[in-house]
DNA sequence: CTGAAAGCGCTTACAG
DNA sequence: CTGAAAGCGCTTACAG
């Protein structure tokens, strides 16, 4: 592999010149320009990112730490891994893949050894164990999702709290007065799921400011367990009208269960979920939905930590904690209140 | 961040023993040793990445080109990730990953710049145009798929082929005289995805060899079309009595299709698929189905580019084109013919 | 506009 | 068993 001394030599030039033909971070001579970059090409000649990270500090590289925890739905981590790569590369950064089931450790190897410029940490817990590894590091890092104490970090997520007004509202409005909510497994809020609860309290929340029942249950995250708990649910409350899901493995189970027990949508139920577009599509979802909008979070807390990476002044910036609205995407899945409000 | 000057400092050591002490590439006194080490803990050092790659040519990164084509099943691709990703840190390197659409420019980039040791491909076409990219560069490259042209190159993929004949050979051996075969779409053969004709191919002489009739047909990849597709094939062969589907969208449509049509499995229609058990469990699919092993695949794949990386002679070892062997996993979705073949 | 030189933080022959 | 020094391939003040 030709280095630069090479596109110098060939170019007859020396290698701080030939360096500074390609950065343009000092004026060269149009010819000496032509003949280095002629150089280059016939040589093939790429820099070396080690040597180039050595000295300038920089890899050009972000981590980004994904968590795979049981009972979560897999296939929905892999938007939030695209919207974050597409991005990165997009700003000129390629991403660094971290899937160890220690991430503390993980964090500290990839930090400590300089191979990241920053850190993007996935699936954020109430009380995250990687957080203060994370505040530790001399890099600056981005969550998705949100975590009890935000300090020192940029935080992202989907406003869940809106999102269950969202969708009490919703319902309410069209006329509903009794409503079930299922949310995820109680061991996700357990390990520190924040958008389980804060969906669900901002719902109940709303619910008895509108005067409307509504029964939040925990729902288990696959089949047929939740089908199983669905039937009951709709057993146990028939005057209920409306349905709310946050809690995917629910949404992906609904149209069996209610094919199996003759129900239509929105005639006899009005339903709404909370997943992506991808989700939706996945699994031929007609249900209306609050985008989860995982590439859109991908792209905001990249652009965010590159901005504070590259900005002198932005390692200093204060941080932000931000939450993407939520957007209620229409399927035609709600409607004012069926026979079985009745 | 402390450097290994400091770490030799604070030992009272040079430079190089303090590398020594922690390499273990040359005997050190115990008192060194533990003086070193001591240092280590407590200034918190790890070394520079960068400058540990510029010194001994490796970076202890591997790089993870994934393609993430149109009517192509995106969940799928995330366990083919975590397998490679997974079994590359077991063996003491990180990934990094790279979804760019111009795979071409990203393998060159990577590869170029020396920011891995060894490069695997995910998703490789038959006529894969980023293979003469990899050829070219100067880390060796694995590959899952097989494409036209394996030379070097190690190459890994299930065997398709095996799988269409096996499928064939369980519907036989149980009395099956007519069957259905739903492969992918038209235009994943067209771009060159070998893994839909290998297996129908092989499944069509299989079945001439025994004598069954079956129909090899390709399916949409999403709902409702393929729904749809395949209410038709079951209407226009009404004295089939086997489904065999290497096509993942139908396998998950297949339920709804079953139930609207009265059809019990196996006792009307059997059923085998080809598809990954994390898919099944996703999709809570109860058919047999030919395992197509994810995981085993990327650590497979894996474990021989890694091999290759670091033995002196396995850079000129001949290069391998392997065939994990598919498995057959029973899930009680097979029979003797049911009445729709009396 | 250009060049010689120092330096980034490691590893590893070379000497003792 | 240990140290001084060269070298990996870049970038960037310093001089002219």
């Amino acid at each position: 592999m030709p280095t630069i001394g090479d596109v110098a030599a060939a170019a007859g030039v020396s290698r701080s010149t030939a360096s500074y033909a390609l950065s343009g971070k000092r004026s060269v001579s149009e010819e000496v320009r032509r003949r280095v970059n002629e150089a280059v090409h016939r040589l093939g000649y790429t820099p070396n990112a080690g040597a180039r990270a050595l000295a300038t500090s920089q890899t050009m590289v972000i981590g980004l730490l994904a968590r795979f925890l049981e009972d979560e739905f897999a296939p929905a981590m892999m938007q939030y891994i695209l919207g974050v790569s597409d991005t990165a590369r997009g700003l000129g950064y390629d991403t660094l893949l971290v899937t160890e089931a220690d991430g503390v450790r993980a964090l500290r190897r990839i930090t400590g050894s300089r191979m990241v410029d920053g850190v993007v940490l996935l699936n954020v817990a109430h009380d995250d164990v990687r957080l203060p590894a994370l505040r530790e590091a001399p890099q600056p890092g981005a969550l998705v999702g949100l975590p009890g104490d935000c300090s020192g970090l940029d935080v992202f997520d989907l406003d869940f709290e809106e999102a269950g007004r969202v969708m009490v509202e919703r319902m309410h409005r069209l006329g509903h007065r009794e409503l079930i909510l299922v949310s995820q497994p109680e061991h996700v809020a357990e390990r520190g799921g924040a958008y389980m609860w804060r969906l669900r309290d901002a719902a109940l929340e709303q619910a008895r400011l509108r005067g409307v029942r509504l029964h939040a249950v925990s729902g288990e995250s696959g089949q047929p367990a939740i089908g199983a708990t669905l039937h009951r649910l709709l057993d146990d409350h028939p005057s209920a009208t409306g349905l709310l899901l946050n809690n995917e493995a629910a949404a992906a189970a609904l149209p069996s269960v209610l094919h199996a027990r003759g129900l239509s949508v929105p005639g006899d139920l009005s339903v709404v979920g909370r997943y992506s577009d991808e989700f939706a599509r996945t699994f031929s979802l007609s249900y209306s939905s609050i985008e989860s909008a995982p590439d859109r979070l991908g792209n905001m807390v990249v652009r965010h930590l590159v901005r504070r990476i590259e900005s002198p002044e932005g390692r200093e910036k204060p941080h932000v904690v931000r939450f993407l609205s939520p957007e209620l995407v229409d399927r035609g899945s709600t409607a004012p209140p069926g026979p079985r409000g009745r």
